[in-house]
DNA sequence: GCATACTGTAATAAATTATATTACAAATAT
DNA sequence: ATATTTGTAATATAATTTATTACAGTATGC
């Protein structure tokens, strides 16, 4: 799954924001990200289902907020495109008969899973509308 | 550069954190994280830049702590093997004419910094000591 | 001093993941 | 009708991660 998700669906909801009374094309959104509109339709397809965009097709069809930009929180949408805070895991499954081994996996999550709370009461605290204020 | 590096890099710790008196060899830490030797031994090599271990060439050689793991916490692990907390970015250079893609990624990167501070206060608290007593 | 068991590091290969492209059916405005 | 757009699948390319091979250098212990 796409790496620079967040970053693509924040820019998507920006200039939706921005144009609040347009439908915007995935061509011209994808023309500001640089990136191929087939990709940008993908995420607005997750945005789709989780409501807060809606799209017309068709000619002069195109995407706008479903909601209002005060109503979205970074954190949904940091939900939406990302599991977790995340330091990583090694790739493969670690010896199970090592008890640093057995355990190391399962010590992570939980530490990520602290991190994850702290970033998402950051998160929820920023609108839509605040970081798109900034533009 | 390694994905899994933090978590890679905090596995060797525990395991030599563990083991406090033995010079422990890349070959036995990769069997317990399941992984190449030269690639703990990379590891190593960052971890040996920042002082936090030592190691012994030759026969018998291995590599152990350089400190105590009281004195190691979690948010100097996470800085030597992470950059920042970071949601990601879009890959390709944005437009720079469009008022979003002109300013998109210094936006995005002032949120990332927000949220790593968030995140070193939390692993600042935590020592390599703390990590692996819950083995 | 010689065999052995390590580290250190470079070079290359293989695997995985991310992104791009092509293609086309379905929808809708004019 | 035609042009434009979404929606989605299939496939290709590119980029990144991880694995492997190779070997020089170093310490140990016999």
């Amino acid at each position: 799954m796409l790496s620079g998700k967040f970053a693509i669906t924040i820019h998507i909801l920006t200039l939706l924001t921005k144009f609040p009374n347009d439908f915007l094309s995935s061509e011209f959104i994808a023309g500001s990200i640089n990136l191929n509109p087939v990709l940008v339709r993908k995420e607005i397809a997750n945005l789709k289902a989780h409501h807060i965009v809606e799209s017309k097709e068709g000619k002069n069809g195109g995407t706008r907020l479903a909601k209002n930009a005060t109503d979205i929180t970074l954190k949904e949408i940091f939900q939406m495109t990302f599991d977790t805070i995340n330091l990583g895991y090694a790739k493969n499954q670690p010896h199970p008969d090592c008890p640093v081994g057995k355990k190391i996996n399962e010590n992570l999550s939980g530490l990520y899973a602290d991190l994850n709370e702290k970033v998402s009461l950051e998160l929820k605290n920023i609108t839509l509308e605040d970081f798109s204020n900034q533009f």
